[in-house]
DNA sequence: CTGATTTCTGACCAACGTTTGCAGAACCAG
DNA sequence: CTGGTTCTGCAAACGTTGGTCAGAAATCAG
């Protein structure tokens, strides 16, 4: 307590008040003596105290669909290191359901603490509800794939349609008559790396083939890729994430069709394990770190400035390895 | 604020909390004016005040070398989990560097908060220094690998020493001569699955090879399997986990030397990616889920019943998949 | 139906640990 | 002596909880 630090220090209570606080100035004996009376107390202050008078808030939340997948969890990390550095502490809020009930309790789990502002991590149609189940009094902004239409809030963009539309380029450009597109769920009707692939294909002319709709996991990537395998005119998919692309060559692998000899298979994301792979993968790298830490910014300034800022964007790129090649003569 | 809430339901504000807290009797109908006000205003009670006066802590800190890396992450997704359903929130705190003054910094930053309790996440040497960090006044509990000495805090453990015993005798009961081990860093000089290696191999009578130390990633086991793959006499690999496991499968099939014909490798954690792999991995299965769901019922109950709870283990278990079989002849 | 008892409600206040504004005291330099 | 620093104590405020006390309403026994 303040108090216990007063006594020590010699000083009254609004004075060791002012030397923490260091918006009055002080004299250099004095904060040697307080200061050294805190780190013999070991004093901390009582940040909820603090907050309760001053409303300054030093916690971010961060609701997101989950935190253990890849690009969630680097997106997480991106944010902690920043506010971290920014001096602010951040608690997470997984919301897994979409059902109103549900989404309100988690959401008011976070909010009933006292917050600087909230991080919504909108890759799925359950961040976009979530940001509407946000009230507009509290700073928010959101950390997401492709440009698309969106609230009014803030966003960081990590712009996949510009991936998708490389990685499929590249595939074409091999001579891949088609491109096959094994998708992720997505915020809306289509990811943007979905989009990406398919403004590719039309800007090529060609009809994009129908979409083969999986979850995020390699299971569901195995089950997508019995059936491509069993369409001998398949040479080039897509994948809308590392894992899918994984599941997809094992059950091409099984099917006893050749990566890449037969078969071209492209990656998103750029999972650490991609690179490993047996062969290598040529997949899209994103910076999700960077993405959290350019949307921790974002709330950062619009905490500092009072000002709500503008939105930003930043570019995957395609990572070509060994699991791409020109299709088979 | 409870004002409007109370002026809003024609009560007075004593009545309001009272129907809020729920300590004291209240009639149906009374409860039920002030619950509709209370949603009509969407009014959530300001948590720093309920803290500050009442004592009450709803907030656990989980502090953390990472919270990307798939052990910690699934840990990290446990304790949120298990948190959650108990209507308590979680703060991440990464701990980076072992350096007293980055230490201190990074936990004060998180211990600032009003907290009902602190969980370590134990599976590094720096998971140890931050419990040492840690002030004895918190409730703190740690989530760790294999029991071994530790300080006075409950822990829940995830006994990969028997896991790693496991799998070293699956491989010598293979046939194998010898089972080679790379290892990931660890809390003390061993890792608990480093110490199940070595306890099967001296029960077998066999002197161990010396371990091959790497760090955590798919590019330190690609340089260790560099080295293995060398050493015509190596047949049976043992990794401290899964990503060290690809990247020594890569050089070892950059070498020629074909898995599981010429060398088994063992995993260990059972990462998803794992069952993908081209061969499906053998690994040792651990659930971090669980440790950190029990980890935080550790905690739970300690500041429920304000006693200090035991310590609990769980196992973890043997995978057998392809990238093991009998040394060639 | 009355009176006694119990249950519910309102008003008021202290407390939690800080920040911050105010008025003034002590000190120093010029 | 004046004016500027630096420091002091005092007190209000933040939004709740939870205690006490008194009165109103409901319930019950007879």
């Amino acid at each position: 307590m303040l108090r216990d630090v007063a006594e020590r220090a010699g000083v009254s209570l609004s004075t060791v008040s002012r030397v923490l606080t260091g918006r009055t100035p002080v004299s250099k004996s004095l904060r040697a003596r307080v200061e050294s009376a805190v780190a013999e107390l070991g004093y901390r202050p009582n940040a909820a105290a603090q907050t309760l008078v001053s409303g300054r808030r030093r916690t971010v939340a961060v609701l997101a669909r989950n935190t253990l997948r890849y690009g969630y969890a680097a997106t997480l990390q991106g944010i902690e290191e920043a506010a971290r550095a920014s001096g602010f502490v951040v608690t997470i809020g997984v919301v897994e359901s979409e059902d109103p009930e549900a989404m309100k309790s988690a959401v008011d789990l976070v909010l009933s603490q006292p917050l600087a502002g909230a991080i919504v991590v909108e890759f799925d149609a359950l961040g976009v509800a979530t940001l509407d189940a946000l009230p507009e009094s509290l700073p928010v902004v959101a950390a997401a794939g492709a440009r698309r239409k969106v609230g009014s809030r803030p966003h960081a963009f990590l712009d996949d349609e510009t991936g998708g539309r490389e990685a499929t380029e590249y595939l074409l450009g091999l001579g891949h008559r088609t491109v096959h597109h094994v998708a992720i769920p997505a915020t809306r009707a289509r990811s943007g790396r979905s989009w990406g692939w398919r403004a590719a294909m039309k800007a090529a002319g060609i009809e994009p083939p129908k979409v083969i709709q999986a979850s995020y996991d390699p299971d569901s990537g195995y089950d997508a890729g019995q059936r491509l395998a069993r369409d001998l005119s398949v040479t080039a998919v897509l994948c809308g994430n590392d894992e899918l692309a994984i599941g997809v060559m094992r059950a091409l692998a099984e099917a006893g069709r050749r990566v890449p000899e037969d078969v071209s298979v492209v990656g998103f994301d750029d999972q650490p394990f991609a690179r490993m792979w047996t062969p290598p993968l040529t997949t899209v790298s994103q910076d999700f770190v960077g993405l959290g830490q350019r949307t921790f910014r974002l709330l950062a300034e619009w905490t500092a400035t009072g000002r709500k800022p503008r939105s930003t964007s930043a570019s995957p790129r395609l990572v070509v390895r060994s699991s791409t090649a020109a299709p088979p003569a």
